[in-house]
DNA sequence: CAGTAAAAATGACAAAAGTCATTTATTTAT
DNA sequence: ATAAATAAATGACTTTTGTCATTTTTACTG
């Protein structure tokens, strides 16, 4: 039955489910009928393997501000967020924050450091309540090892995420921070989109939180941010920023690829 | 065999061959009695995978300067290097070189585009004349879906490049220059290693290159550079660099982990 | 081996970004 | 609802880093 279902209407069924599951059921839920079915990376993977991992997985919620692992433990399993929103960062060595990925329903995470056989580099923390799957080490290893598909998705997740560590990392060293702040905004748009109205980023941040994502101190993020909403590209209200000019913000960013 | 090879007489063997294949011999040389063979990541690939690709691989040499890539071309097959350095680089948006990845014997190249599915984000140039080994595209694939341990390495190679990547945009968003000028020289002694006198850096580099990696202006890598060399730390003959107390540079880079 | 070109070094200065102190606004908890 | 705590905003100032111009050194070529 479930199997009909995926194959077969899953645009239609897609819908539905969106709207069914918009609300955190932790224990009814499966694999097999989750929101993120055909958004992550298991899409790829073969029928039967979907079936074990959705009997082995344990869903949990999250509350904003819990850390689902932290940096220097060790990796148990991987985690697949069904519903919500995550930062993952590292602690520089004077113990500032660097946030080096935001996490959103589909993704999963925690794979770096499993695969890499080292303790995870760094810390997983809800930007707001989030319901995540946990899928045990051993049958994650298994299942990548059988099915060749899923292999090849996890390289290229790989590959992806490489990519843009090291165009961040371009941008770190030869940008000035007004650029990689205008980048930032629209790479947060780009990851969590916008609310109903259209121009409200859907995550609220803390200034720090962004100074920690662009890579520079927070008063230069607020300064900047002030700068922006002046020049009229974005508009600031307590936490919610609006993207009012995305094609001016492009150009302050300054991108060329 | 092979596997024998691999786990017992491994040190005696590389270094035999490393004495004996350290003039380039392009057409008599073959991945099984490579000088790289057991350093690889083919090492845990199937004895009859590394014929497949023995039989179609295709050497080469490139002279110091030559690129065996250009950022924006389509990757046809992945590289290993049987000898010699190449620096892997992004072209800023302003044109500024930014050395990602330092290439060396043993080592592949080209792999995150092919895996990807994109052309290349980056330029690989030989730092020296350099041998190197081109697998065509459909084999390595072939082999990888085939071959779940080489698939393994492959995934673990993907997440450590990913780690080193997610460290190295930590320190550039948070350490100075000074910091990050001391650990690109402790790094490129782990890479490439010292002359026969134990102290000098057994690779050349220009002092915009070195600006490069750091990811500076050329001017401050010079000037902090001398004043190394004036705290005794270093040595500079021309474009030769000597590693004169490790400790200190170890101490002034300031790493925690 | 000279002559030229390129790279390295250095100085003076400008711009960018960070720090610290203080004020204002916004949350949060009682 | 109000006080306390936290976050955001702002100003003054310092430090870091970059830029440009110039000199010196090194490497290259005929």
């Amino acid at each position: 039955m479930a199997a009909v279902f995926c194959t077969f209407v899953r645009g239609v069924i897609e819908k539905n489910l969106q709207i069914a599951f918009m609300t955190i059921h932790p224990d009814n839920s499966t694999c097999q009928n989750c929101n993120q079915r055909f958004n992550s990376i298991f899409c790829k993977a073969h029928e039967d393997h979907v079936n074990q991992i959705n009997d082995q997985k344990v869903c949990n919620v999250y509350k904003k501000g819990q850390t689902l692992f932290n940096e220097g433990s060790h990796p148990l399993g991987v985690y697949c967020v069904s519903n919500g929103k995550i930062k993952m960062s590292h602690l520089g060595d004077d113990g500032k924050e660097q946030i080096i990925r935001l996490v959103k329903a589909g993704d999963i995470l925690g794979y770096r450091a499993l695969l890499s056989g080292e303790r995870y580099s760094a810390t997983a923390e809800a930007l707001e309540d989030t319901q995540v799957c946990f899928i045990p080490r051993d049958l994650f290893i298994k299942v990548l090892k059988l099915d060749s598909n899923l292999a090849f998705e996890m390289m290229k997740l790989l590959s992806d995420e490489l990519h843009r560590a090291e165009v961040k990392l371009t941008h770190l060293a030869q940008k000035p921070i007004r650029e990689r702040l205008a980048e930032t905004l629209l790479f947060i748009k780009e990851t969590y989109g916008y609310e109903q109205d259209g121009v409200t980023l859907s995550v609220r941040l803390s200034r720090e939180e962004i100074a920690n994502l662009v890579g520079t101190a927070t008063e230069s993020a607020i300064r900047l941010l002030s700068e922006f909403k002046k020049d009229g590209m974005i508009d600031l209200e307590g936490k919610k920023i609006k993207i009012i000019q995305p094609k001016e913000l492009l150009r302050t960013a300054n991108i060329q690829d």
